[in-house]
DNA sequence: CAGTATAGTGAACGAACGGTCACTTGTCAA
DNA sequence: TTGACAAGTGACCGTTCGTTCACTATACTG
């Protein structure tokens, strides 16, 4: 029950957080959002301030054992439309875990703040992404699938973009449906523009 | 006198707000950033609210008079050399107007909860770009520097890597130099990828 | 010169903030 | 059965918040 609390704690700091930001949010509506007094959080938590620096050392984690070490990287698509099916079902799933969800928009939200924030939006944004698809891409060079290229700079050149429309997915989700066929098309023309002829 | 005081407010409010957002920032640091007590914010703004609002009021305005009207749309440059003498001069404007990168910081922090700083954040970080370059591609494909192809995709493939390295400057400013760089190395490559041959 | 806006001040307000503490409740091992 | 401990409560603390107001200083206007 102890535990369990604490970690209720975190998950509706998240959320709260991810709404309206550390400042923004108070340890009284984050208290009864979880149906308890605001002092009861202080049997978990210290200060609000370490409830932030407990939730960070969590996504920091988080992101490590998601994707912090080589073994995560995802198999070497066979062919083209294997590259787009890979990338639909990693957006797919990014865009509608709610946890990364809301990691992805208290990291918008705190990145200038908070020097730990920054550097892991910094991977969450740009070089997560790129680093991954270096070796995806890198691996379909090696199986004649795509042209011979900089694995490093064509990875930036097809993660950016999908980037910024999973951006565009957090801030207005509404619109999540059009940015996911872009996200196809734009992995098709991708295909097109690189793959053997 | 007075014009020029709530101005200044305004000024200092998006610089404090695009550190410690909104919520991060009270009246009366802003109030001694200027000289001033807090009370006397109060004889230009009926409330800290108002000039949130005055202040997403002008950045809207600003935005508008600047990237707004087809005719702020940018020359179609003469060669590919062209285009990327074009986007560096482009980046190394928005990166270096210290009002621009406050205003992507404050987007950034308050895109999630104020629904005008959400489409006005979809302008800046997607939208806008991609129109404007969506004519200079245009343009130059019609004078047969580029290949023929949808010219808002191909203007969606180009922007969206430069947006996520100027937005790389925004959060970590000291590696300005190196996103140049390879904002330049992108911006050939894709070029040489996408250029008549 | 008198009169009147305008800008700025300092003291004060109630509300909301993060945080503390004595206390009650529930659980479980000895 | 009892003792110990963790979880939760409600009252309360000092501070800071946004905001108001009576007042002063300054500068323009008739």
């Amino acid at each position: 029950m102890a535990k369990d609390t604490k970690e209720r704690i975190l998950m509706k700091a998240l959320e709260l957080f991810s709404q309206n930001g550390y400042a923004g949010t108070n340890v009284r509506e984050l208290a009864e959002a979880l149906g308890l007094v605001k002092s009861s959080i202080y049997k978990h938590f210290e200060s609000k301030e370490a409830i932030w620096n407990a939730l960070l050392d969590e996504m920091i984690a988080y992101y490590g054992a998601r994707f912090g070490s080589p073994e995560h990287l995802p198999p070497v698509p066979d062919s083209p439309e294997g590259l787009v099916e890979m990338t639909m079902r990693m957006v797919n799933f990014t865009i509608h875990d709610e946890k990364i969800v809301m990691t992805r928009k208290v990291l918008a939200i705190e990145q200038f703040r908070d020097p730990r924030a920054k550097a892991l939006a910094t991977k969450h944004f740009l070089t997560g992404l790129t680093q991954m698809f270096a070796h995806v891409l890198q691996g379909m060079m090696d199986k004649g699938l795509l042209r011979q290229d900089d694995p490093k700079l064509l990875a930036f050149a097809y993660t950016a973009p999908i980037s910024a429309l999973i951006h565009l997915c957090d801030r207005e989700p509404e619109k999540t449906e059009e940015a996911l066929k872009q996200v196809e098309a734009f992995s098709r023309y991708f295909i097109l523009v690189h793959g053997v002829r």
